[in-house]
DNA sequence: GTAGGGTTAG
């Protein structure tokens, strides 16, 4: 009901369908790609009030937005707001302007969970005064801020490359009215390894607090993960020696990080012989195992070996999963054959299993760079029909494998086929934009023009590189206006070479 | 949003 009253208020608002290397002003894309039936279920209710509530918040005046928002005749719930603020992810500050309307809303009051959006979405902006100024607000009104807060906002930081302020920002919790516990503790330090800082994580955070909070097997596990995502397995058994030490014990968790950590250390012999050992000693070898030891070998080129640790698996009473048969597929291609690949993707439907979005990528890729174009798009159709939507990842590769071939137009009309769960990020335009270059015309460095402006809408920053290829591109072809333009813009995003001013 | 396996450019 409230549907229909939406889509008439939306639908005044002028529609620009745009191809966007047809016509500027730039204008995001899926606009287009607009739904107004009427859905039926509740899920999809929400879904399509959320997309265009996105599409009112985009369109409308910023004077009049709040008034429109306060005046839909819908009930806002959280898991509307979320949707809402989701699909603005590419646009910062309208989904903090939505936010901030909404806050005063006669009859809506915004949940945790869409405040730790908007803090997440503010983060992702660097805008670190809006993320304190929400999670004060949070406090104020008694709903946070949690764990989770924090996570995010120390995510976010470690992101923008300010490790030392996530480690502050854990410190803060209580200051700010959270509690910090084993699992918040275990979160900063995942946090931090993630994103190679475990000397950080293990140094100032570990080693001073692992008392207090009294370190378990998990935060043991997630050190050592640390040491061996820097490729450092000495460390990592250091860490295993330490726990024991203490009277943990390892689990089979702590013992896949170890072999893994051989394999990407490139210690492909201790890796095999840690394998032997987990084997001979009373240690539950399980399917992640056996999956760690499939692409490892694989990757080396060792196919033999992996078909033959693939094989055994199932002799020993342990099935292999989705992920086991990607990892074969996926070394297959890489060192063996797609045919060989392909096979092994029939033999997993015959066998029962249903390949998922990584399958299929995987096997499209190597279909792509096997030069096998034709099927490569064959296999995205039967994703399709399967009903396993592709992803940006499908759409990246389709998009880099053509542009690469010369075939420019055809990575153009992938990319604009992208919609929905499958936005364009941060590699589609660096993809597209560089494939601007190759044929030498004037108007691709347009059409590169318009794609670096697209991506700064959706909050991506180009690289100073891309910056200055497409200004060159653009003042040689003779597109002087466009390349002050462009100029303009990157001084907004601080990435200015020092010659320039304006 | 406390840990381990499978997509990312030769």
């Amino acid at each position: 009901m409230f549907q229909r009253n939406i889509n008439r208020r939306v639908t005044k608002t002028k529609t620009k369908t745009v191809f966007l290397h047809l016509c500027p002003p730039i204008h995001s894309f899926f606009l287009s790609y607009r739904n107004f039936t009427a859905q039926s279920t509740s899920a999809l209710d929400t879904a399509a009030a959320a997309a265009d509530i996105a599409t009112l918040v985009l369109e409308s005046d910023p004077k009049s937005l709040r008034g429109s928002l306060h005046g839909l005749p819908l009930q806002f719930t959280p898991e509307l707001v979320d949707k809402v603020l989701k699909r603005l992810w590419f646009h910062g500050p309208k989904a903090l302007q939505f936010f901030k309307h909404l806050e005063y809303h006669p009859s809506y009051a915004h949940s945790s969970s869409s405040f730790d959006h908007a803090i997440d979405i503010a983060g992702r902006m660097r805008d670190y005064k809006t993320v304190w100024a929400l999670v004060a607000r949070m406090r104020a009104r008694r709903i946070g801020p949690s764990s989770k807060t924090f996570a995010i906002i120390a995510e976010r930081f470690v992101g923008a490359g300010k490790p030392d302020r996530a480690i502050r920002v854990f410190l803060s919790m209580r200051e700010h009215g959270c509690p910090q516990d084993l699992h918040s503790f275990n979160t900063i330090l995942d946090i931090l390894c993630k994103s190679k800082r475990v000397e950080m994580a293990y140094n100032h955070l570990f080693k001073v607090l692992r008392g207090k909070f009294k370190a378990d097997v998990v935060s043991y596990n997630i050190i050592a993960n640390g040491w061996c995502l820097i490729k450092r397995t000495p460390k990592a058994l250091e860490v295993l020696k330490e726990m024991v030490e203490r009277g943990l014990t390892p689990t089979i968790t702590t013992y896949n990080i170890l072999l893994k950590g051989y394999f990407r250390a490139g210690q492909i012999k201790e890796a095999w012989e840690f394998f032997l050992q987990m084997k001979k000693r009373e240690v539950e070898i399980d399917v992640v195992t056996y999956t760690t030891m499939v692409h490892g070998f694989g990757v080396v080129g060792e196919i033999k070996r992996a078909r033959k640790v693939f094989n055994e698996m199932v002799g020993e009473g342990i099935l292999p999963s989705t992920a086991t048969y990607n990892a074969m597929i996926q070394v297959l291609c890489k060192k063996d054959s797609v045919e060989n690949a392909v096979l092994m993707f029939e033999e997993m439907i015959k066998k029962g299993y249903v390949p998922n979005l990584t399958t299929y990528n995987v096997v499209i890729r190597g279909l792509f760079h096997a030069g096998n174009m034709d099927r490569a798009m064959e296999f995205i159709e039967r994703m399709k029909t399967d009903g396993c939507e592709p992803n940006v990842q499908t759409y990246n590769v389709a998009i880099r494998y053509f542009c690469d071939a010369g075939d420019v137009e055809k990575g153009l009309s992938m990319f604009e086929k992208m919609g929905q769960g499958s936005l364009p990020n941060l590699d589609t335009y660096n993809i597209l934009i560089s494939a601007m270059f190759v044929r030498k015309k004037s108007e691709d460095l347009v059409v590169a023009g318009k794609l670096l402006l697209e991506m700064i809408d959706r909050g991506f920053i180009p690289r100073k590189f891309t910056f200055n290829r497409v200004l060159n591109g653009l003042l040689l072809t003779g597109n002087q206006a466009f390349a002050k333009e462009i100029l303009r813009q990157q001084s907004k995003c601080g990435r200015l070479p020092r010659q320039f001013k304006l």
